[in-house]
DNA sequence: CTATTTGCAAATAATTTGCAGTGCG
DNA sequence: CGCACTGCAAATTATTTGCAAATAG
């Protein structure tokens, strides 16, 4: 699936300010780099990237693309699906409920409502296949983090 | 952060139950592994559940806790925190968006709703600190999956 | 008893890092 | 031309797996 090429250049016009602006070399596999990610609604991890970058650029080494993407996330340009997890985190708690995610310490907390087990699916997200359930994640600072940087 | 004694002895009922159904071993490092995640709200991952199961069960080794955790997982007696990810995917659309995901291949889309954006965030959420985004997945089978299984 | 499960150690897979050569600004 | 950046290979971290000994039912 492919974006579109008046966002695509809109896109890659961003980064290169954004690039330029924090005084970071506009090298060529970045700018690879990102017009792949940029370019696809398909959410590709860097082995994937690294693959398609490849075909245009043999010479672009695996740890090239994870440094540049790394990179592209600290300076906001890209983000992640899902909050960067470094391990796989387990939950015994079975009945549908949403959490709220400490952005800064990574703190998880579920909570129930039935209002948000109940919000109306968009025909936006129906056109894309069978809805089985829906989870409200609410990502802030939590109490403890908020106090500490005071 | 504890459960009350109730739930957790009813979530240890149930996993007894389920674990009996399921003709399955109820070993004693199972049983410890799953007090372990039932008894806490702190979501914890595999190495600390490890550490803590560690304390009372000096004996136990981490792939075991491993091995625990994911059949516990497969017979859902316990979920994840997000969707079990294999690698971090990149997202270069940078405006508040919300995500479709299949829960059977994989496959992730962006889609945009105002009303989503705005959902009422509830004060069992506003409890735990500061709001910042709120983000809907919603879960289910994309068109693809549903064809081929037909 | 006997098939499952465990603990150990070694294998994978994703990601990161040290270092010497290369190219952007 | 200098320093940030790249490519290579080796290190780390989370997780999985093969195998012989231990144990639940």
């Amino acid at each position: 699936m492919t974006v579109e090429n008046s966002e695509l250049e809109r896109r890659v016009e961003h980064f290169k300010s954004v690039v330029k602006d924090a005084g970071i070399k506009l090298t060529h596999q970045r700018l690879e780099i990102f017009r792949e990610v940029a370019s696809s609604e398909d959410h590709p991890d860097a082995e994937t990237v690294f693959n398609a970058v490849r075909t245009r650029m043999p010479t672009v080494s695996l740890d090239t693309v994870y440094r540049a993407l790394r990179l592209l996330n600290d300076l906001g340009l890209v983000g992640t699906l899902g909050p960067r997890q470094e391990a796989v985190r387990f939950d015994a708690n079975l009945t549908h409920h949403h959490h709220f995610i400490c952005v800064r310490c990574g703190l998880a907390r579920d909570f129930e409502s039935t209002a948000l087990d109940n919000i109306p699916i968009t025909d936006a997200a129906k056109q894309f296949g069978r809805v089985e359930t829906t989870h409200v994640d609410i990502r802030g600072i939590c109490k403890q983090c908020l106090e500490t940087s005071r």
